[in-house]
DNA sequence: CCACGATCCTGCTAGC
DNA sequence: TGCTAGCAGGATCGTG
């Protein structure tokens, strides 16, 4: 599941081998529901002819933008990859979007599960209106230990919820928030305003530091993900509590506990992430 | 403001 | 072997 240091390296690579290219077709769309501003024909009258300026990033969302301006956004959800592959091979199962490159190559979405949306903005305050309503201030670019305290000091609910609501940390989702709060030592029911300062500066520094490494490490591939080039990232070799129920935690050494945070997998350590004192 | 459940999707796995 | 039930979960939306 492309999570925020996912995103940004498949941002980065795509950056360097994208930019410059002119887009020479548009083709694929099979799904309309993945489309929801911009079917098939509208991305091609619109995308053809055009040259890639950059890539980037906004929370999970993955942008592309052009050289008048327009912004291709794709979001991957849990199990969709954007691969730059030669335009002679045929597009694989489950391709969603084959954006033709005047260098012989297409950048293809590919998701199993069709939970993948790519939208098209006609310009950047068009993109900056659909990214306002929904994105905080980036955890890994923008955030400070001023913002940190603000946002939690007025949330009253779950910290992993919180953690994992994109208007507050854009770009967290599931693997990295545990990851987050096991090196912050933070249970993930703790309530968020109920954080102490000492609590609050080590939430900020384990938000820095695991978004860091992850993106050092190209992301995580447990399952589908890939980069623009179908390489998969190494993080998952850095897992501390992740899918690591059941074995010893790597500081205390007591057994991680997986448990459910609203629907969500959590994973977690009862003996470095004490549970929050419960009231009569 | 917060919690919870449903929805969208399909591949994979555990269990029988 | 072959089937099925359940799990995976990001964002959104409706309900309480």
């Amino acid at each position: 599941m492309p999570e925020l240091p996912e995103v940004e390296t498949t941002a980065r690579g795509l950056r360097r081998e994208v930019v410059g290219l002119t887009i020479v077709s548009v083709d694929d769309v099979d799904w309309p529901r993945m489309v929801p501003n911009a079917p098939e024909e509208l991305l091609r009258a619109a995308l053809v002819g055009r040259r890639v300026a950059g890539a980037g990033r906004r929370g999970k969302y993955l942008t592309i933008s052009t050289d008048d301006g327009q912004l291709l956004v794709i979001h991957r959800k849990m199990a969709g990859n954007v691969l730059l592959q030669s335009a002679e091979s045929p597009a694989p199962r489950h391709t969603h979007l084959s954006v033709g490159l005047s260098d012989g190559r297409a950048l293809r979405l590919i998701d199993a599960r069709k939970f993948s949306r790519v939208y098209l903005f006609h310009d950047s305050e068009d993109a900056g209106r659909f990214f306002s309503e929904r994105l905080g201030l980036d955890p890994l670019d923008e955030l400070t230990p001023a913002t940190l305290r603000q946002t939690m000091a007025r949330r009253r609910g779950r910290l992993k919820s919180v953690l994992l609501d994109q208007r507050a940390f854009p770009g967290m989702g599931n693997l990295y928030t545990d990851e987050v709060l096991w090196r912050a030592r933070l249970h993930p029911l703790r309530s968020a305003d109920s954080l102490t300062r000492a609590e609050l500066a080590r939430l900020f520094e384990s938000i820095g530091a695991v978004l860091a490494e992850a993106i050092e490490a190209r992301g995580t591939s447990i399952s589908d993900y890939r980069d623009q080039s179908g390489q998969p990232g190494e993080y998952q070799q850095r897992l501390q509590v992740y899918g690591r129920d059941g074995e010893p935690c790597p500081r205390c050494g007591r057994a991680i506990l997986k448990t459910w945070v609203g629907a969500r997998g959590t994973h977690f350590c009862r003996g470095c992430q004490r549970p929050p004192v419960t009231r009569a």
